[in-house]
RNA sequence: GGGCUCGUGGUCUAGUGGUAAUGACGCUUCCCUUACAAGGAAGAGGUCGGCGGUUCGAACCCGCCCGAGCCCA
């Protein structure tokens, strides 16, 4: 039974602990069908550091779907990942031990980051569960398991085998700190300090010179072409012309080219490959020669001649120094510019001729896009951005990377003929550097000396099949197809995450799993924005303004946290506030106290299958019936993920209507009446059913204090498996609900105004409007010794204060014409006649308009006046 | 630089063409009413980011600008 203060601080862990411990949360799986299973995706959190407030807002977000799918008596599968298979694990690991990977042997430095993650997964763990998300403990998974490394090379074996994946030599972004080539969406600007040089070069043939300008001097021996713009007239004349280049003394082509930004340094440019983008896509666009001047390591290579084995920045320095002496330095002005860096740790990347694998995506974008399509968005709007990113590819997806921990690519190649051969799918997973190919000799040329490849998979490489290991997706040997262990998760019903990953994480594990079942993975995506900071703000370490979870989860209950995050519309980036987690708590004292108050007043109540709802007294049956329609409006926003709606009209409907209205008046008449008195057993009865009906809608997102009460109150096992509410089905009067509400309204307004105390007896009120059956519970509650049901409306002397029009009939009817006649109104000159009121030489008929009046009572006592009613009060002097 | 999103009383939020703009937190005044003073009643507080346009009518539609977030260059 609920007594005293409610504290969750042991309430909270008390049941937290309970839900781990009975595997509440449990995939019963003997659902077969797909229908009654309810499966979801999360992305796994990336191992590289701690649980931040992305994580709180997504998983509780996550958990508010689960809980309600688990009320509707769906089999709910909620399982968790660690994507610990990535640089970024490999980064926590260099970091948190002070080592660098190079330092160690792949074995090695792979054991010292299984270390470390395992550390911050368990602490993973525990965070989770305290949050109280009603995650499947027994379902968790690590991307860089054996079972995971199996189902991502089945998945490189399968697009093999389909044709859809390629190793070709082409420039790579690379990472010259981290030694690996890396995708797009791994790098990210940085603006940075650098130097502007304007250098003179020579037209071939000639003693001419023009000036160039470059960030990158170190780049003049890789340097295979100069642009000009087309519009550049005042350069026009070198195009056709060819270059030589100083120091190197390379002859180069001078070409036009509207990618030329005409607005930087001189206008003219040189084409290095590589020095950007840029450069590639002349490169390919003009079938230029190919110079590479810096290797993996960002050292120069013999192309740079004397400067061979200078790291680039000294190269550059080198270079800059020996322009300058032989005069083709003309200017150097120190600049700050972005230049794109590994998001991972920060350094300029370079690009290189490289074998990579691909995956092949440019030649199926429609097909994609469409399967984003059939997906079901919330909100629908994040759709967009899936769009805009398909259309705005430019690259085939680079899957190899140069790394030490990751999953290994199933492939050999042949010694002699580089023929590739890759494993069977029988033998996965397998490591090429310890494990033998599956041939003895080169299916090509009889060879038998085989290259393992050293390279992993790109860390999205196997993250964009968490659907598939999810549900069991593996090769079946015998039947020669692939098969799912759990075929009914399989599509699965949510996927949701953050928008920022909408792009390469969402985009890949559509574009993998479509191509591995011929099926969409996700029914539906639930796209959630970023916390920022109280002043709405990104929170960032440099900043400052990072909030711990910890700390706030030590000081407010979890529940407090969840009904924050409830606050605002899926997708909208979410500010982090105090004053939330606050009225959170304050929704859970109400909870609590109001739980105490229908406790004690439902002792004696009669048995549920006693009852016959259509003997409940009117005001009864009119609280369950708003209920209702309450629980039909609930369940839609759950639907539609709407839950700041389903949050703020449950705790509005709760607070006002249940314990402002209702719970005063059942009080009032369950201690008026005695024992066997059926007025009150009737509130006895409502109460406790209105009570476990509140209880189970507020279980999505109050989940502790909700089961707290329900194991208190109505001792069943737990709130979460009870079932969600049906409408009872049960009439009312609506109307005559409403005004006894507003009468009593009234009377409180009159009482507080009077500065009366609420249990004031009143000798006499007359009411005209429809109360009825609601009489005697209004009289209850504001101790009225003597209420009247008038027949006619008090008389009332009115005057006329103004004329109220309805536009959304008088502006299509009178279009231009309304602002004469509100004019003509404004200006008293109008009249009515039988109805129709003429202003401005317009008719308007009875329904277009409504003339205001102020009344004065003249009658004994003293009038309220509310919506629906009139209400006057007599009272002894 | 481009795309998408957001911008509503001090703070957070509802509201996607119909005219006194929703609710919460905070604030002011009053009330100990035996569930709850972390409560109840009443109240103050808004040029709906800015400017222009469309319309009889705009927080809502269009354009430009400003600020914030995400992604991309």
């Amino acid at each position: 039974m609920p007594s005293g203060d409610y504290d969750p601080e042991t309430v909270e862990a008390k049941w937290q602990d309970r839900w781990v411990e009975a595997n509440r949360y449990a995939y019963n799986g003997d659902a077969a069908d797909p229908d009654t299973a309810f499966s979801i995706d999360s992305p796994p959190p990336t191992v590289s550091g701690s649980l931040h407030w992305g994580h709180v807002y997504g998983f509780t977000l996550q958990d508010f779907v689960a809980r309600f799918n688990r009320m509707r008596g769906e089999d709910v599968y909620f399982p968790f990942g660690y994507d610990d298979n990535g640089i970024a694990s490999e980064r926590l690991a260099e970091d948190e031990l002070g080592v660098r990977h190079q330092e160690y042997g792949r074995r090695e430095f792979q054991e010292m980051t299984r270390e470390v993650c395992d550390r911050y997964e368990a602490e993973f763990t525990e965070k989770m569960q305290r949050l109280g998300i009603s995650i499947d403990w027994e379902q968790t998974y690590q991307t860089i398991s054996p079972e995971v490394t199996r189902v991502s090379q089945l998945s490189f074996v399968d697009l093999y085998d389909q044709g859809r994946e390629y190793r070709q030599r082409a420039p790579a972004i690379w990472c010259p700190e981290c030694e690996t080539a890396i995708s797009q969406v791994e790098t990210e600007d940085d603006e940075q300090p650098s130097h502007f040089h304007d250098i003179a070069f020579s037209i071939a043939g000639r003693e001419e010179t023009f000036t160039i300008s470059t960030t990158r001097p170190e780049l003049l021996p890789a340097c295979v072409a100069v642009f000009v713009h087309p519009d550049d007239d005042e350069n026009q004349y070198l195009v056709g012309e060819r270059a030589e280049v100083p120091l190197f003394g390379q002859d180069v082509p001078i070409i036009e080219d509207d990618r030329v930004d005409m607005e930087t340094g001189s206008g003219i440019v040189m084409c290095c490959t590589f020095g950007d983008q840029t450069d590639i896509e002349w490169y390919q666009a003009h079938d230029l020669d190919l110079r590479i001047a810096i290797d993996e390591s960002g050292t120069l290579t013999e192309v740079a001649g004397e400067y061979e084995e200078l790291s680039a920045d000294e190269a550059g320095e080198a270079i800059v120094e020996d322009l300058d002496e032989t005069g083709a330095l003309l200017d150097r002005w120190e600049i700050t510019h972005t230049v794109n860096v590994h998001e991972r740790c920060g350094t300029g990347v370079e690009f290189l001729v490289k074998e990579q694998w691909y995956v092949e995506l440019l030649d199926k974008t429609d097909e994609y896009l469409a399967a984003g399509r059939e997906m079901d968005w919330y909100p629908d709007k994040m759709f967009t951005r899936y769009r805009n990113w398909i259309e705005g590819l430019q690259w085939d997806w680079a899957i190899s990377r140069q790394r030490s921990s990751g999953i290994p690519f199933p492939v050999w190649y042949c010694d002699a003929c580089d023929e590739v051969v890759v494993a069977d799918k029988a033998d996965l997973p397998v490591d090429p550097l310890v494990d033998d190919p599956p041939v003895g000799t080169c299916p090509e040329c009889g060879h038998d000396e085989f290259v393992p490849e050293d390279d992993v998979f790109d860390t999205w490489a196997t993250s964009s099949l968490t659907p598939l290991i999810n549900a069991g997706w593996d090769w079946d040997e015998g039947a020669e197809e692939f098969t799912f262990e759990n075929p009914e998760l399989y599509q699965f019903d949510l996927r949701p995450q953050g928008h920022d990953i909408i792009s390469f994480w969402l985009f890949h594990t559509v574009v993998k799993c479509y191509e591995h079942t011929g099926e969409v993975p996700f029914d539906s995506v639930m796209i959630n924005g970023m916390v920022l900071d109280e002043n709405r703000e990104k929170m960032s370490k440099s900043k400052g303004n990072v909030v711990d979870p910890d700390e706030v989860v030590s000081e407010f209950p979890v529940d407090a946290a969840r009904y924050w995050a409830a606050g605002s519309a899926v997708g909208d980036d979410l500010p982090y506030s105090e004053k939330g987690l606050r009225a959170g708590e304050k929704l859970l004292q109400k909870l609590w106290n109001a739980s105490k108050l229908v406790e004690s007043l439902t002792a004696e109540a009669p048995a549920p299958d006693a009852v016959d709802h259509h003997d409940l007294t009117e005001l009864d049956r009119w609280l369950l019936a708003s209920l209702d329609r309450e629980i039909e409006r609930l369940t839609g926003w759950f639907e539609s993920r709407e839950f700041s709606k389903a949050r703020d009209e449950l705790r509005g409907f709760f607070w006002h209507t249940f314990c402002d209205d209702y719970l005063e008046i059942a009080k009032q008449r369950i201690r008026a009446g005695g024992d066997g008195d059926a007025a009150a057993d009737s509130a006895a009865y409502t109460l406790q059913l209105a009570h476990r009906r509140f209880l189970k809608l507020f279980s999505p997102t109050l989940a502790h204090v909700t089961e707290e009460l329900w194991h208190d109150m109505h001792g069943e096992e737990s709130v979460h498996t009870s079932g969600w509410p049906d409408p009872l089905g049960i009439d009312a009067d609506f109307a005559a609900g409403e005004t006894a509400m507003a009468v009593v309204g009234a009377l409180r307004k009159y009482k507080s105004e009077d500065q009366l105390p609420m249990n004031e007896p009143l000798d006499r009120v007359d009411v005209w409007g429809d109360i009825s059956g609601f009489e005697a519970d209004i009289s209850g509650v504001m101790h009225v010794e003597e209420l009247n049901a008038l027949r006619t409306r008090p008389e009332v002397e009115s005057v006329v204060t103004g004329v109220d029009l309805d536009y959304s009939l008088v502006g299509p009817e009178f279009g231009s014409q309304v602002p004469d006649i509100e004019a003509g109104i404004e200006a008293g000159e109008y009249e009515v006649v039988d109805g129709v009121l003429h202003a401005a030489g317009a008719e308007l008929n009875a329904d277009m308009f409504e003339i205001e009046k102020e009344r004065q009572y003249t009658g004994d006592g003293e009038m309220i006046e509310s919506d629906d009613a009139v209400v006057i009060v007599h009272r002894e002097a």
